[in-house]
DNA sequence: AAGTTACGGTAACATGCGTTACGGACTTGC
DNA sequence: GCAAGTCCGTAACGCATGTTACCGTAACTT
C-alpha cells in the first residue's frame, strides 16, 4: 500500500479486504491480520484506519450496503416500466455470478455474526428494512390497484425468495445455476401475478 | 451431569450445547470451553467424547439435520393428503416459534461456518438436498400432471422462501411476525397453484 | 533545506483459544 | 473388599488473537 495517505481510498481497500476474506475463508478466519495480509499491509495500517475490531466490520457492513444499493439505483433508473425494474432488482439479489455469489457469502456471514453483537444485528436489520421498503414501493408501482396487505405479503414472498435462494445457490452452485434461480424467479413473479406487458 | 456413562445422551447434549451457544452467543464465541459451561461440564468431558472442535461441529450439524427430519416425517405421516402435507412441512421451515427460529439461526450459522470448512460444506450440501428432495416429491405428489421442470422450478422457489422468510424472520422477527410468515407461504401455495382441496 | 507532523511498520503484551497430559474418583469383576 | 479399568476434572502448553506502545521515515511547511 502507497505511503501517500489515501484515507477513503484505504478504508475501501480494507473493506474490499475484509470482505475477500469473509468470502473466501470463513467468519473464523476474520482476524485483523488475515485482512491487512488480504489487504497487502500490516496490522498497524489497520488498526490506525479503525479504532478496532468492530469498527472494521461495521464499515465493511456499510460498503456491502452501498455497494448494493448503488447497483440497485442504477437498474431502476434504467428500467423502462416498473415490472422491469422489479425484475431486476430481485435478479441482481440473487447468486448468478462471481460478483453476486460473493456478496451472498458476505451477507449471510454478517447475518451469522449479528448474533451476539447488538451493533452489527442493528444495521442488519436498519439494511434489510430499507431493502424490504425498495421491494415494496416497487410492487405497489406495478401493481397500483393491490390493497396493502396483499402488497406486503407479495413483498416478503419475493425478497424472502430472493434471499434465500441467493444462499442455497451460494453454497451450493452445481445444484443451483443461474438459470434455475431465473427460472424459479420468473416462475414466482409470472405465479404473482406480475404479467410481463 | 451424572458421572455414570450415557456416551449418546452425553453427546446429544454436548450437540444441544453447542447449538445454544450458537444460538445465543453467535459463532465467534463458539469455543469448547463455551461449549462445556452451555453443557455444564468441563472442557475435559467435550475432548473426551469428541476427538476435536471440528468432530463436535459435525455432530452438532447432523443433530440439527436429524432434528428437523423426524418431526418433519411426523408432520408428512400425519397429514391427511399430499398438499396439507406439503404445507405443513414447508411451515415447520419457517421461524414460527422459539424452537424453530433457533433452528433457523443454527442453520444460518452452520452455513456461514461452511465458508472454509470443506466437511461442514459438503455436510450442508448433502442435507440440503435431502431437504429439497423431500419436497420435490411432496410437489410431485400434488400435481401429478406437472412436467418435471415445472416441478423443479417450484421446488426451488418454495424451499428458497421459507428459508430466506425463516433466516429474516430470525435476524428481524419485529418485521416478519409468524402470521406475515405462514401468510406469505399461503399466499405462495396459492400462487403456484396449489389450490386446498 | 531544516524542522515538524503524521503515517504506518515492528514488536510486544495480555488474553483466550484448541489441545494434551495427568491424576483422582467412581464403577466393575472377582 | 480389593485390584483394575474407565471416566472426567484440572492444569498446563503452545499458539493465535485483539490491542497497544514505540519509532523510523516520508511528506509538508516556512
Amino acid at each position: 500500500m502507497s505511503r501517500t495517505a489515501d484515507k477513503p481510498a484505504q478504508q475501501a481497500q480494507l473493506s474490499r479486504a475484509v470482505w475477500e476474506v469473509l468470502a473466501h475463508h470463513g467468519i473464523e478466519r476474520l482476524t485483523i491480520r488475515a485482512v491487512a495480509a488480504a489487504a497487502g499491509c500490516t496490522t498497524g495500517l489497520v488498526m490506525h484506519r479503525f479504532p478496532n475490531r468492530q469498527a472494521l466490520l461495521r464499515h465493511a457492513r456499510e460498503l456491502l450496503h452501498q455497494r448494493t444499493r448503488d447497483r440497485v439505483e442504477g437498474l431502476e433508473a434504467d428500467a423502462p416500466t416498473p415490472l422491469a425494474a422489479l425484475r431486476a432488482v430481485l435478479a441482481q439479489g440473487l447468486a448468478l455470478d462471481d460478483e453476486t455469489t460473493t456478496e451472498s457469502i458476505v451477507w449471510v456471514g454478517f447475518l451469522a455474526a449479528s448474533v451476539g453483537d447488538a451493533e452489527l444485528a442493528a444495521l442488519h436489520r436498519t439494511n434489510t428494512r430499507a431493502w424490504r421498503e425498495r421491494i415494496d414501493r416497487l410492487v405497489s408501482a406495478t401493481m397500483p390497484g393491490w390493497p396493502r396487505d396483499r402488497v406486503a405479503t407479495t413483498t416478503l414472498a419475493l425478497i424472502a425468495m430472493v434471499e434465500g435462494a441467493a444462499a442455497l445457490a451460494s453454497a451450493d452452485p452445481a445444484v443451483y445455476p443461474p438459470t434455475a434461480q431465473l427460472a424459479m424467479l420468473d416462475a414466482a413473479l409470472d405465479a404473482f401475478g406480475f404479467t410481463p406487458s
